[in-house]
DNA sequence: ATTTAATATGAATACTTGTTCATATGTTCA
DNA sequence: TGAACATATGAACAAGTATTCATATTAAAT
């Protein structure tokens, strides 16, 4: 199999997309979303956080465009851009589960 | 599709696991790492980083068991460990590259 | 045994990031 | 118009992170 990076800006673009997914707060909210479209508010309660602590995440997805959003009346829903995350996140659950087997030896 | 995770737990871990890959030196490093083993002072040349540098990104990578180490004399080999590596940045890669066809527009 | 080479580690520093609080924007309804 | 609600934004602070420098470990070689 051949890798098809190689360049710097390939490591930096990869980096940020890592980063974007690399807080527990934005993996649950994009995990609520790939149940379905949702707004700010339930977003917020389902995970706990404030609303203004939600919609400063929310911004960090849009950004990478892993998320997008269109206002329904006063609500903003919300909603899964890009069907890549799906297998990110698979792959890093599954990634986490082979860890934790060998998680308590060593450190 | 079903979704996997959905413990608090799940996300913290995912999220390690994210953290990990966040860096564009510790990306390089695996990209390099998956066309073969290779030792830390051959992967501090590539990557332009000092051996010191090296070895601290080396301990991350390793910590998560996305490398793993073994001494063959004076230097030290290391080789992935865990081959959702590929897929994983492979897939980011492929989002970066959806990212930058609509990068050029708003924040 | 000492020196030299390769790698690892700890402390320090500059930088980044997530949350909170206060405030702003936008929308609905009276 | 004005009040009430939903979301967004900016500044500020605490907590985390990558690199550097100095030093430690480990192995080879003389």
């Amino acid at each position: 199999m051949e890798r098809s990076f190689s360049a710097q800006a390939d490591f930096d673009s990869m980096a940020a997309t890592f980063k974007c997914l690399s807080d527990p707060s934005r993996l649950q909210l994009l995990a609520i979303l790939l149940d379905g479209e949702t707004n700010v508010g339930k977003l917020a309660a389902q995970c706990g956080l404030s609303p203004s602590a939600t919609s400063h995440q929310l911004r960090v997805l849009r950004n990478l465009r892993f998320v997008s959003a269109n206002r329904e009346g006063q609500q903003v829903n919300y909603r899964i851009n890009d069907e890549h995350i799906r297998d990110l996140m698979e792959q890093a659950y599954k990634h986490s589960l082979h860890l934790q087997s060998s998680e308590l030896r060593d450190k």
